[in-house]
DNA sequence: AAGCCATATTTGATAAGCCAAACTTTTTAT
DNA sequence: ATAAAAAGTTTGGCTTATCAAATATGGCTT
């Protein structure tokens, strides 16, 4: 019951996840992430910075060397990948298939990569691993899908945005 | 630029849309609704209705009559109606495509609901609409999909989901 | 060793949104 | 008309997440 508070029990916040997404990334583009590198890559205040990782420290995603480099855990490590996962996911469905310009596909991904359940996101990726597949049944349902409401018609061999969705989920299927 | 403060721009929170919903619900089912009736709908305590309710009333989503009874401005039930419509076509995809599981559709429909773009609400209603209409494509990818992912099969003449997403999709078009 | 600079943390403020409990106003019933 | 019940508001407290500004801490340079 009481469908709509359920909001309050997520597994991590809109601003938790992306913390953990940005440690990672900063981490695999410079080899660290200190609190400082965070707070510049994230645009916040490096006081706003230290205490959201004390925070996040202490709910167990992440950790400090002796050199105060951090470090996800395990359980940040996951949490990050699943959202950065959900999140490409989506934005390739928002772009690939319901053609949603670029920015706005953007836009709505990142507030709702974090909100999905797994299930839904695993969903997701078959289905969009489905529709580009060999399956002839997918390509010709999006073309006469885009033609009868006037979206822009793809040339499977040749749209980039096809391909970039297509890589995309090849990327994701292997870390998933 | 910073996608992921875009969260902090949106038309209305969460808390906010649910309680312009259950106003609109309560005057549909039995023709008013007070500050009480909120908060005993929604089990929160008459107080944060109250102070809710006067900030929706400030920001010019409803007003009261001078018994007190609370009306939605046309603004408040323009909203209060896009909401209640993503979360509908939100619950159609989930169930009727993905075939999640009819009580965790509703937790991920209900946390997303206000926060997809009126463009990607649009396309998400045309994408389903066209699943479901008499061109073949739709229903023969659908087919070949769930089968070739062991998804249950559905027959759509006898479906009881595909009923209630089709009708689903009828109220909603007609309504948009 | 003294001082400077980068880095990190703490403090006090703000905003949303909830709660409990106290208080006020309005309605209803005797 | 008065008392009780219902409805509504206010107050103080809590949490999350931000900011600015003040305060540590630690290392490098001269």
């Amino acid at each position: 019951m009481d469908v709509w508070r359920e909001f309050e029990h997520n597994e991590i916040t809109h601003s938790g996840a992306h913390y953990l997404m940005t440690v990672q990334q900063l981490i695999e583009e410079q080899g660290y992430a200190r609190v400082s590198d965070v707070a510049r890559e994230m645009h916040i205040t490096p006081g706003s910075a230290s205490i959201m990782i004390k925070s996040l420290r202490e709910k167990g995603y992440l950790e400090e060397d002796r050199n105060r480099f951090l470090l996800l855990s395990d359980e940040g490590n996951r949490l990050a990948q699943s959202v950065w996962s959900h999140r490409q996911i989506l934005i390739a469905f928002l772009k690939g298939v319901l053609h949603i310009d670029a920015e706005q596909a953007e836009i709505d991904a990142c507030k709702i990569e974090h909100l999905i359940s797994t299930k839904t996101g695993e969903r997701l990726l078959l289905f969009l691993q489905f529709l580009l597949s060999d399956d002839p049944h997918g390509k010709a349902f999006l073309k006469s899908y885009w033609d009868a409401n006037v979206l822009a018609i793809c040339d499977f061999e040749t749209c980039a945005v096809c391909e970039e969705v297509g890589e995309c989920l090849v990327i994701r299927s292997e870390s998933a």
